[in-house]
DNA sequence: GTAAAATCTAAACAAATGTTATCGTTTTTA
DNA sequence: TAAAAACGATAACATTTGTTTAGATTTTAC
C-alpha cells in the first residue's frame, strides 16, 4: 500500500527517500466499510485520500434532496473534496465507499509540509491540480459534445469493470439521466 | 495593461521585480478583432493569454459539426486551451474574440522559464491550475444539481453585464439548451 | 435459509425540450 | 442610406426524456 503510494507521488515528481519517509510519517493508513463516508459535506475536508483499494462514488445532493453521482474514484487514484478542501471552505461533496476500502490519507498538515519543505512541492500540487483540471476539463467538453449513449459508450470501454463493481442506477446518475432511461438506450444498441 | 498583468500576478504569489521583467520580457500584447480566432483547434497551443481588454468564448465543435460555446472569459483573467496547452496535445477548443480584444501573450517558453526560475514559479502554476479546477468542479456540479433556469439566473446575477456583451443564442449555448427553450425559460419567471 | 430490500426491465403516459417556420426589429455591410 | 444578415420572440408540432407502476431476479440481512 505505502509502496503504491510512494510510486504514485514518483510518477509525478522527483523526490528524496527521506523526503518521502517525513512525509508518510504524518500520514496513516485507514479503511472504510461499504457505505462509509470518507467526507460529508458541511465539514471543512482536512484530507487527501489515496486509494489502495476499493472503490468510491462522490455525491452532490441538489436543493430537493435528489443525490447525484458526479464521480468515481478508484485505485491508485488521489480523491477529494478537493475544491472545498482547497478553498477551506464547508464540503459540498459526499465521498462514500462502495466496497470495503483502504486508503491513505494524506492530512492538510502534511500536505502543507510538502509545499513548504520537499523541493518539488509545489510541482506536485501542480501536477495534482493540473491533472484534476484536464480530467474535469474533458467531462464539461464531453458534456456539451457528446449524448449520454455516447458517453456511456465511452466509460464501458475505458473502464469495462464498471458494471461488476457499480450498480447501473449510480452509472445513470452519472451520465445525468434516469435509470429507466440509461435501461432504454441499452436496449436500443 | 502590463500593470495589470503584473497585478494578477502578484495576487496568486510573491515575486521580484526583476523576476518579473525578466518574464515580461519573454511575453508581448497583440490585438485582435472581432470574431478573430485567437486559438484553433488541431493546432497545439503554445501560448496562455491574459485578457487586458474585451471578452472572447471558447467553443467546442461536435462530431455534427454543431457548435458548443463552453466558456466565456473577459479582463482580467488567463484563458488558453489548457487542458492540450498541458498535455502538448493539438487543441480541441476555438477562442473566438467576441469584441476587439487586447490580450499579453504568455508564450511556453516564459512560461516554462517561470517554473525553472521564478522562486515561486510552480506555485503560481499550482494556483493557476487548483483555480481552474475549483472553478471546473463548480460548474460539473452545477450542470449535476440545478436546472438551465437556475444556471441562467446564477449567470445573470454573477454576470449582469452579459447581455450587453454577448448574443443570447450564445447564452444559450453555454447553458446547453436551444435559443428557443432560453426565450421560453425567461418569459415564464 | 428465508424474508425483505434492492435491482433491472418494460410499458403507458406525462412533461420537458428540440425543430421548424414566421415575423418584426436591430445590426451589419456594401 | 438601403439591402442583407443577424437576432429574438412566438407558435405548432415532433422527439426525447422523465414518471409511475408492475413484475421478475438478485442481493442483503437477520
Amino acid at each position: 500500500m505505502w509502496d503504491r503510494f510512494k510510486a504514485a507521488i514518483l510518477e509525478l515528481i522527483k523526490a528524496e527517500d527521506e523526503e518521502l519517509e517525513e512525509l508518510f510519517s504524518k500520514c496513516y493508513s485507514q479503511t472504510f466499510q461499504k457505505y462509509e463516508p470518507l467526507s460529508l459535506p458541511g465539514k471543512i475536508p482536512q484530507d487527501v485520500f489515496f486509494i489502495a483499494k476499493g472503490i468510491l462514488r462522490v455525491i452532490v445532493t441538489d436543493s430537493k434532496g435528489t443525490e447525484h453521482t458526479v464521480h468515481f474514484a478508484t485505485e491508485n487514484q488521489f480523491v477529494a473534496d478537493y475544491s472545498s478542501f482547497l478553498l477551506n471552505q464547508p464540503g459540498i461533496y459526499t465521498l462514500q465507499a462502495l466496497e470495503p476500502m483502504e486508503v491513505v490519507v494524506m492530512p492538510r498538515k502534511a500536505i502543507n509540509w510538502g509545499y513548504e519543505h520537499m523541493k518539488e512541492g509545489d510541482k506536485f500540487g501542480r501536477k495534482v491540480a493540473e491533472f484534476y483540471f484536464v480530467y474535469q476539463d474533458n467531462r464539461v467538453k464531453n458534456t456539451y459534445s457528446r449524448t449520454a449513449k455516447e458517453r456511456y459508450e465511452m466509460m464501458e470501454s475505458i473502464f469495462p469493470q464498471i458494471h461488476q463493481r457499480v450498480p447501473q442506477h449510480m452509472i445513470a446518475s452519472y451520465l445525468g439521466i434516469t435509470p429507466v432511461h440509461l435501461s432504454r438506450l441499452k436496449k436500443e444498441r
